[in-house]
DNA sequence: GCTACAATCCCCGAAAGTGGTGACGGCTGG
DNA sequence: CCAGCCGTCACCACTTTCGGGGATTGTAGC
């Protein structure tokens, strides 16, 4: 049993290299060759294939959203970005948006075979200078995912269920009824949230916690 | 001018089988081979690699560390991780860390030289099969970093100012101060924040702003 | 020229939050 | 057993925010 190998790309004589590339190995089949994504979801759904080649520039939506449309539909299918730009951020958004790997056009005669293989046994094929590129926007955003050893501000567990309410945009009254305790109590379990965040207002404290993911 | 290796691994065969690799590239030399990462900032300083062979399984400190703590003094040098394992997570933190790149012991002999010149060119070697474990890790995280579409509330430039203070915790008096306008200016647009927001009260405006990043 | 809207300003009454101080029972560790 | 902390509640005086109005200027678009 064979491949299934669908390709999305405006390029007309790109499609045609790419099929007869994928023609010299007996185990792929091409099931679909498209110039434009439109319709991308229904080819799929109609092609059938377990991998796709996406044009990452097409007219008309852009292959991101196709991939997006695409994995939203159809999440096995293994989508190999192909470009000739190696744009951070569209790589980055590719990858968000469920792309499997990432291939540069010019080196598609040489990589694009071995690359659908990788993807087939599991892989992610890319090109260390793309690689770099997502460890760099990797390492961007680990800061806001780990926030640097958040301080302990020492709260009680109490304090930090009323924290939790005022995240949420709660009054004094509805945190009061929700933890079935007076108005005052909630009220003398902020002041010593103040005191325990050093701020002076509740919007402080929303922030405060939120950035430092004390919630 | 060659360039310029060390290596830690607190395996003795090892050290000795990447040391006779290297000594097949003519430029290349070993400036430094540590059996442990205790002192690993201060035998960065004394042999001053352009790159550094990673062992991720380490005693004492563990190699994810060390990288943490070399890339922090040293940020140029180029760091690539060598393990027997593909952990999900070692993956993810080495590259948090500042690693470059990552290459399975396995396939030393046959890639070690090749991840290295590619690191020299700024690129950053890595398996598909990292690779994938990489971009899964992306994609888990997008959701956190990109939380589900931002819908465009339509803010004016002034009223996201405005927001800009309100989520610093200021009040309306600060606000007033610090844009040179009336403290009902300031009011007039909180109004109209609120009901571009569909919120009620300051909480929910630092908690909505903050979480789905208007800010 | 008219409309739309951003940006500025104002007032009032009601609601909510802030700061300080004090108090009571319960539980824990020295 | 007593000091210390958590969790609970209360009162007072004060500030701030909220939710309705309404008003003016200027600018951009039809």
């Amino acid at each position: 049993m064979g491949l299934r190998i669908a390709i999305f790309d405006d390029n007309k004589n790109i499609r045609e290299s790419i099929s007869m590339l994928l023609n010299t190995e007996p185990d792929f089949a091409l099931v679909g060759s498209f110039g434009h994504v439109l319709d991308c979801v229904r080819d799929v759904r109609e092609s059938k294939p377990d991998v796709v080649l996406m044009d990452i520039e097409m007219p008309g939506m852009t292959g991101i959203e196709a991939v997006k449309a695409i994995k939203k539909e159809f999440p096995q299918v293994q989508i190999l970005m192909q470009t000739v730009f190696e744009d951070d951020d569209r790589v980055f958004d590719s990858i968000c948006a469920g792309a499997s790997g990432y291939i540069l056009k010019n080196f598609l005669n040489t990589k694009l075979v071995d690359a659908i293989r990788e993807l087939q046994y599991g892989g992610s094929p890319m090109s260390p200078s793309v690689a770099r590129k997502v460890l760099n926007k990797m390492q961007s955003v680990s800061s806001v995912i780990m926030p640097e050893e958040a301080p302990d501000y020492h709260l009680t567990p109490r304090e930090k269920e009323v924290l939790g309410c005022l995240v949420n945009g709660q009054s004094y009254k509805m945190i009061a009824a929700e933890l079935f305790i007076s108005y005052e109590t909630v009220r003398s379990h902020v002041k010593k949230i103040y005191e325990k965040l050093h701020v002076a207002s509740l919007t402080e404290v929303v922030a405060k916690a939120i950035n430092q993911r004390i919630v």
